[in-house]
DNA sequence: AACGATTGCGCAAACGGTTGCGGGTAGAGC
DNA sequence: GCTCTACCCGCAACCGTTTGCGCAATCGTT
């Protein structure tokens, strides 16, 4: 069976398509009686708006790209929930593309996401991405762009993250209020801005506090897991412990609770989107930034861009609050 | 800028606008001296064909739509990286929707897919969802589709899932032979068919085992960890638990930990990603049904039913294999 | 040299919906 | 009876790409 089309319409009511467009759109140059017998009709044809024709038509496709660097466990479903949520309400579906952590493919899916005429993007970058080139395509194109979470530092770019360095810096106070003297640091690949900064904040808290930190290096809750299984190995007891992802808490936490010589009580300050922590059974202090409103936020800035048809020469980095939990 | 087209190649090349396309996808008819000459400037100057006039002409999106009931943490992530990776490999992108376990919304979700032209859907069906009426829409246009997960019983459907009835026996056998005498059971939602099947194919390979069984259903960690706190409290003391999905275990593996009064070993048995039993340190056995797998063949069952250009009329419903671990 | 086959390209329509413009009709106002 | 206006609707172009058909030029064959 083929699709009702508009024409199909025009010629049950013997009319023109235009005036069936228009009908249908509740344009006032048609009549409320004719409006009104070619809408029910649709709906008893169960006629749907053939969006590609319209799309090209319009140069408006009301799909949305989203790319994210790798499909992990806690944060990209929050973030996906936030940005569908809005997304849906204001007419749009999402293209979601993973980079898997490769630049190459992220210029993939940028072209993929050019080609299908998106009317705006929105990227967290891979920890290979060392600038916003790629994204030239599109910013000649006048498609917005929104970053979040994984951004570079760049002029003009529209941005939603959390204020990191602060963050940081507040979870490295637990750790003086405790009264801890070895930390075990867990951190995302060390090329991130985030991992940077949420370093630079721990470190910057702690400057004058005398405490042995080691950091390492993790982009994976097995990876975590391994790193913090050499770390005690190699002799190092931590008494207290900071992660930067939910992946790397679960991971250094196994760790942690599986080794066998024991450890003494390990005071806990980590980012997390906020689920997590609850099921450790461990008491810990997290920074809670919520995946969910990341994607809402930025998908209410680029459907802003998308409205005022124009892209903004402006900078504008959105600081998402954060919350502070014990539990 | 305005983006470069086809006639602004034709333009620069003195030749009519079909030449120019026909260069482009190699077509024969088109002198070799010409076609270098064309597909060297197009690249020059970043030519990326307009997909949405394309797929308007074909009346071929390139587009794949994926439903899910909701984006858990878990099993969502492993099935849309498979889902992408291959459909990425046969050229076609993603629209990803989620139904927040309602009906209403997956009935919207099939009709934004409809009207995006897709080529082909992946649903996993929510709770709520009692027939699959509403898909007639993309069947009279024939569009094939590919169910997985969570399906419901129909004739002439194409399926990707798992043997969950012999796979929930074969957990229910590690029970047995444990020894197991009170043994609690976290279940999704009751009128999901996998946890019909799982349940019964737990209940059937006990059948004559004397066993207390208590079975609690929950749809979220959360719930499972307060169903199975409730069950605590009530006296009951398992020496065994069964779940269902990780998300059930991971609350219901909290629940047990944070008993108060403490716990004699348990013996776990579940239904996994693979991942998280990994993460708990305790020991337990699980069927390892690999969402990343399901996605990959049910993608590619999708494309197989594309390329055919004819619906199949017969029902098909693959079982994926899964193995037994224990760790 | 005459003829058929092949090569290489142009022409134009088509996909479905949208929109500026124009025009015909009816009613109101003088 | 005339003009003016408001109301409804038709006409046709357009978005970028694809494709069947046609035709001229070239090539190969007898």
């Amino acid at each position: 069976m083929k699709r009702t089309t508009i024409k199909d319409l025009a010629r049950q009511f013997g009319v023109n398509p235009s005036t069936i467009s228009r009908a249908l759109n509740n344009h006032p140059d048609v009549g409320e009686d004719l409006k009104n017998r070619v809408q029910t009709l649709a709906n008893q044809l169960g006629y749907r708006p053939n969006r590609l024709a319209a799309s090209f038509r319009n140069r408006r496709s009301r799909l949305i790209g989203l790319i994210v660097p790798q499909v992990n466990m806690f944060f990209f479903p929050s973030i996906i929930k936030g940005v569908e949520d809005i997304a849906r309400a204001k007419g749009y579906s999402l293209i979601v593309l993973h980079s898997s952590d490769s630049l190459e493919r992220e210029i993939e899916n940028v072209q993929i996401c050019f080609e299908n005429n998106i009317d705006g993007l929105l990227v967290a970058l891979t920890r290979e991405t060392q600038n916003l080139e790629h994204f030239d395509l599109l910013r000649e194109a006048e498609t917005p762009i929104v970053f979040f979470d994984k951004i570079l530092e760049d002029p003009n770019q529209q941005a939603v993250v959390i204020d990191d360095f602060e963050a940081a810096a507040t979870l490295a106070q637990t750790f003086r209020e405790t009264g801890c003297k070895r930390i075990a640091g867990v951190l995302g690949d060390p090329n991130l801005n985030i991992t940077q900064k949420r370093r630079s904040g721990f470190e910057y808290a702690l400057r004058d506090y005398p405490a042995e930190l080691r950091f390492v290096n993790a982009d994976s809750a097995a990876q975590s897991r391994v790193k913090m299984q050499e770390l005690l190995a190699s002799g190092f007891a931590p008494d207290g412990l900071f992660t930067m992802s939910d992946e790397t808490l679960l991971g250094a936490v196994a760790a942690i609770e599986g080794n066998e010589n024991g450890l003494p009580k390990c005071h806990i300050a980590c980012f997390s989107d906020g689920l997590l922590p609850n099921y450790l059974n461990v008491h810990m202090t997290y920074v809670q930034h919520s995946g969910y409103e990341i994607g809402q936020t930025a998908m209410a800035l680029l459907h802003e861009q998308i409205c005022r048809e124009t892209v903004l020469p402006v900078s504008n980095i959105v600081q998402m609050p954060t919350t502070l939990i014990r539990i």
